[in-house]
DNA sequence: GATGTTGGATTACAGATGTAGTATTTTGTG
DNA sequence: CACAAAATACTACATCTGTAATCCAACATC
């Protein structure tokens, strides 16, 4: 159970490119993010490079450039962050914040089924 | 649709408060909140201040002091952050995510039950 | 009326964040 | 080899956050 560093609103993003494909150079990482952002290549070299600096990104030196690849796991983070954010946002997890976020949701007829299978599962403990 | 300002960490706590009970001195919501956190009044106070200043919060005079209450509604902020949570983390809600919501949550019969009704809700659209 | 007490107003200050810019080094190119 | 191109390294700077402390005014008390 290590402790992992808090990443913000902006490192999320890059984190997410990294999660979704590794090792990538700084320019890459930026051509990824290039439309659903309005960064300048330096912004993202700074964000890679702060990542760096508390340890959720990691490299290696490729020639004369590095390449980023993240050296924490999608799944922690995602569950580090939910909780979170449900104890900040709901004082912990509640059935009401729970059917908020079924309706509001968008799922297939699989999905549902899915899930009511979960809390069926969940009925018998 | 208005802009609700954003809201720090420290502050939900505040906000939390308020929300369930106010007006309220400041004095008060320190009380409050005395127990969940370690911060001196002046912290507390200046919490509030800033909320004032972000239009999160108003307040009326009552002799000497003020009274503090939410100048906008707890749905919203809620719903505003779920919202900017799962586009963060997830980049949009998903059944993946409400999965894991519901693996880790503690519910009971009733609450499941209400749960599947919604669900079955939205499988009839 | 002087004085302590209780609020509010103002100020503090370091670290995180958003958003880059400038300087320097490495390297491919003419 | 001199120079432009590309990467990295270092620097910038206003805000926001967390966490108060200090100063001042009004009231309550002796």
């Amino acid at each position: 159970m290590k402790k992992l560093p808090k990443i913000s609103e902006s490192e999320w993003l890059v984190m997410r490119v990294l999660w979704s494909k590794n090792p990538l150079a700084a320019q890459e990482v930026f051509e990824q993010l290039d439309g659903t952002t309005k960064w300048k290549p330096k912004t993202v070299k700074t964000l890679i490079d702060r990542l760096v600096k508390k340890g959720a990104v990691k490299y290696e030196k490729d020639g004369r450039r590095y390449m980023y690849y993240p050296a924490v796991g999608r799944d922690e983070y995602v569950t580090k962050e939910r909780r979170s954010f449900v104890r900040r946002v709901y004082g912990g997890i509640s059935k009401p914040m729970l059917a908020a976020f079924l309706e509001d949701a968008e799922l297939s007829a699989d999905d549902i089924s899915e899930l009511k299978q979960i809390l069926e599962q969940k009925a018998e403990e």
